[in-house]
DNA sequence: ATTTAGTTTAACCATATGGTTAGCAAATAT
DNA sequence: ATATTTGCTAACCATATGGTTAAACTAAAT
């Protein structure tokens, strides 16, 4: 058996895999396309990876391992609320920047099967937002921010920094520019969304 | 003819695509699955409507003709930005508590197809932010709000509000509450997201 | 009573789709 | 050298799916 070849094949299976159902959803992805795409046999899409479940298992955990560490950042970092609103919003921004398909994807998916992050809290240690509610709460005390909830900031802060690729059509749309336009519309946003929140919650 | 029966089964089909398409998306949908639903013969989705496109385009218009006149309320109207913000985000939160599957039915399927975004913008007079921006410039100018960028408000404002409806599997998960305790969240943010939108851009 | 038009159903059709199988070719092990 | 395992393909299969059709039914119009 050739190794090279061996894990080349697999990994452009799932390459492929992920181009397809990032953009067309489960429900939408066809493995005839995948294959095509990889420039492979169907055959070894089941050969590889069982069934299509199991194909797209694959392609969403891959997906939500890129993002974890993303979230986590916010969440389990000893940097104050203000550095970490900074540095979130400006490194998440990028990040998507370079995954567009991903946070659309995971909603879309989760939306369809709710089960499916039953599965991922298990798993992960991650989706643990106590942390940062207690560092809310100890900042508030102590009078660097005014009073706030730490899970309704918590809702806030992912809302402003990925609402807008999600609904990127209809903001397209609204604001009335091109793929070039928004891009320039999401670097603005880096440091805008979080002079926004940081206005909002900082006591002056 | 009856026009009583017809414009019933006319409706009862409507109604069951709606709920179908809603929550399962075009792709998911299936005729035979909405036929079942509306309790009537698979023929008569096609007698009817014609082919699964076409119903699909009915009950997307119908769903956005319901979200369109909620947007239309912060951009063409003539109260203050911030009774706007006031307003808006407590009744479109009530709105979405009536209508939970919307903005995920119409942020998922503009993003499966942009082109459908064309056509609406081509029928309805909607989706112009200019109003709100030149409003915006003003309120700032008369040293009402900080310096604020009229479209990013705009995106924020959404952003706030829509997004954790669309991404609620995720909120939940992460706050760790059940259906009940994300209703109660989500009422508590109709004066929550308003306070932080206001604290944040208003001059004081 | 009969015609006419709209409504509804069961059966059917062509195609798409996820998945399987038999066999081949090359590499590896014996 | 031979047997065995592995990677791969073409052909195939069963079922699902959107859509069609011909005939039956209903109710109003003549």
């Amino acid at each position: 058996m050739n190794k090279e070849k061996d894990s080349n094949t697999e990994e452009q299976i799932l390459d492929a895999a992920k181009n397809v159902f990032q953009t067309k959803g489960m429900d939408g992805a066809r493995m005839q396309e995948i294959a095509d795409l990889a420039g492979i046999n169907k055959a070894m899409l089941h050969y590889y990876y069982r069934s299509k479940q199991l194909l797209f298992e694959a392609v969403f955990k891959n997906a939500f391992s890129l993002l974890a560490p993303q979230l986590n950042k916010i969440l389990n970092d000893d940097s104050s609320i203000e550095d970490k609103v900074k540095n979130f919003t400006s490194n998440y921004i990028s990040f998507i920047i370079k995954h567009p398909y991903l946070p659309n994807f995971i909603i879309q998916e989760l939306n369809r099967n709710p089960d499916f992050i039953i599965k991922i809290q298990e798993n992960s240690s991650l989706l643990n937002i106590e942390k940062f509610k207690q560092q809310v709460e100890l900042e508030v005390s102590k009078g660097i921010l005014k009073p706030t909830k730490g899970d309704q900031l918590f809702i806030n802060i992912l809302a402003l920094n990925i609402f807008p690729f999600v609904a990127k059509p209809l903001v397209k749309a609204f604001v009335k520019i091109d793929d070039e336009g928004f891009k320039q519309l999401m670097e603005q946003r880096k440091t805008d969304v979080s002079e926004f929140i940081i206005n909002s919650i900082k006591q002056h």
